[in-house]
DNA sequence: AGTAAGATGGCAAGTATTAGAGAAGTAGCG
DNA sequence: CGCTACTTCTCTAATACTTGCCATCTTACT
């Protein structure tokens, strides 16, 4: 509550002064330091940030927008972007979009309010345009929002790639590929070259569509019911983690043998995919390294400390389980 | 990054007209109004939310403490915290402190500095007394902190009183309670009215603690391992859902037949508790509730709407399931 | 002793906004 | 025509801090 103008009265200097004094810059004696950090000390004198962030026109803090925090990968991700931008001295505001566009743009118009200095963003509801508009610093995850903005993601081809070969390996010939929705995301890159490569090989691959970033378990359970309803022949399963855990799950219910007669493998192999047994087959994300990657690619852009690529594709490898 | 000077000075006003016409406050005719949103429109003006914040002494932003958003617990919490709060016009800042409680003591300085308007705190790293030298809005989520700052929580004793009567109606004679390490906080009452309701009713219950709100699988992975090893002979676990989730798949793994010679229950009844199979019997805690009910509290603090109580203690259920 | 270099600290402007005082203008009414 | 009431808008202070500039003071050297 104590302002700088009350410490320098009780120090008897003037406010410049105290703020010199405090923030080391400039020349002040160390008679009147010492006498100044008394003087904060004795008022419990603790810096407006507010006033601060006025004058220097940041905030220190970065939004993270992310579709569903209550979904494993997200909630990884989220938490490991955090912790590293502590690390850097950034303070994290997040945002749960849950399919709503509109969040996506106020956390947009935030950034232009000066709210926060930068957006990392795996959340995809809003227009490539939209994100255009913007001029302040935005890392996108997963999706390419233009030559502006830099895009971070694993190599979702190679993963499609990874599980295609299980899936050879194994002999399967019916298989099925539950995709995502999200339009325009490399994401979707996973399950052209799973197809591509199963195909090639002589194997059906047969395709679902559902929406996979926002975590319902309700709604993969019943998907996964339906799946075995309308696919009863097919012998392997290619999808999303949770899509794959909910199958596993179903399948056990309807006594299919996994993985004998049927292989599941799953993409991201989050905590979840190890809790199960037999532990879920599945392509691993480094989540630890996409969140380092992303908030540094971020922070190089909001402190300008170098040009950052546009394009940053990250490993991935096989998790083995029991699945496939 | 125009700002509001300019606004006033291309629609031919003063600045404080161009103010109460964006805000709506005070007299504008209609004509000036339109010329000044036509102006700010053309300028593409986005007024500087720093400096509202500065003068209003208020940012809007809500610091949420956890101890690890990667947790299925902490992850939902926070995910319906912040859409509540989204709810209510107020902006979320989260902090995962992992076991630092140097980070924790950092959020409630940020309240000092101004930059959160009040926190919600559900890490409990720190000692009672730093939270009461603070004065401005906090609100504990599951540890009494003083007689200042509400407290919000579920009904341990009577969730442990559940898991007891499950016990109980299955005939366990020996039973292994797995406690969380964190004290004064009050869900280790579930496991006080646990072992009461069975001890009573000439059950034995032996004792194992951990380390639970850090979410770490294999640390869960290998205390159930060693668990076993240590314990051959019980015939029922109670404990936290990731505990009793790594108990169950190393019963599975052992080959222990669940629920026939081993029931094993959990307490949150969080989203992974569902997915394995058979699905974890567990007291459901609502966390949607717990997180609207701690919004709610601390927003009436922060806006001086009423008087809050200082103890809120919301209901549990019994998640029906295959392992009990 | 005078001068110059160097150290020290106060003042005020700048950061973008809001609120409130008050000025200026208009209209109605006696 | 003047008074009052009302609308409309401008201007200034306030928010809490940082920093550049300038004035003052000290010290040392000539």
């Amino acid at each position: 509550m104590a302002s700088i103008r009350e410490v320098a009265q009780e120090a008897g200097v003037g406010v410049g002064t105290v703020s010199r004094a405090l923030n080391g810059s400039g020349y002040v004696s160390p008679e009147t330091k010492k006498k100044i950090e008394k003087a904060a000390k004795k008022l419990n004198y603790t810096p407006n940030e507010l006033a601060r962030n006025l004058y220097h026109n940041r905030t220190g803090i970065v939004g993270v927008v992310v579709p569903d925090l209550d979904h494993p990968f997200f909630s990884a991700l989220v938490k490991h972007i955090e912790m590293e931008l502590y690390e850097q001295g950034y303070k994290t505001m997040i945002c749960n979009t849950v399919g709503i566009s509109r969040r996506e743009q106020e956390y947009l118009d935030m950034l232009e309010r000066n709210m926060v200095d930068g957006i990392i963003t795996a959340s995809h509801g809003l227009e490539v345009e939209e994100y255009q508009k913007q001029t302040k610093p935005i890392v996108s995850i997963d999706r390419d929002l233009g030559a502006r903005i830099p895009l971070i993601g694993c190599d979702h081809e190679k993963g499609g790639e990874l599980a295609a070969r299980l899936m050879l390996a194994a002999r399967r010939k019916k298989v099925l590929a539950i995709l995502g929705i999200a339009p325009k995301v490399i994401a979707n890159d996973r399950y052209t070259a799973f197809m591509k490569m199963l195909k090639e090989n002589g194997v059906t691959v047969k395709q679902e569509v559902m929406e996979w970033n926002i975590f319902n378990w309700e709604a993969y359970y019943k998907f996964a019911e339906e799946t075995f309803r309308s696919h009863p022949d097919i012998d392997g399963i290619f999808s999303g983690d949770l899509a794959a855990l909910a199958c596993l799950n179903v399948a056990q219910r309807r006594g299919i043998r996994v993985p004998e007669e049927l292989s599941i493998i799953g993409f991201d192999a989050m905590a979840p995919s190890s809790m199960v047994y037999p532990q879920l087959t599945a392509v691993r994300q480094n989540v630890e390294l996409l969140a380092e990657v992303s908030v540094n690619t971020l922070l190089d852009l909001v402190e300008q400390r170098k040009n950052v690529p546009h394009r940053l594709i990250l490993d991935v490898e096989m998790q083995p389980g029991g699945t496939a």
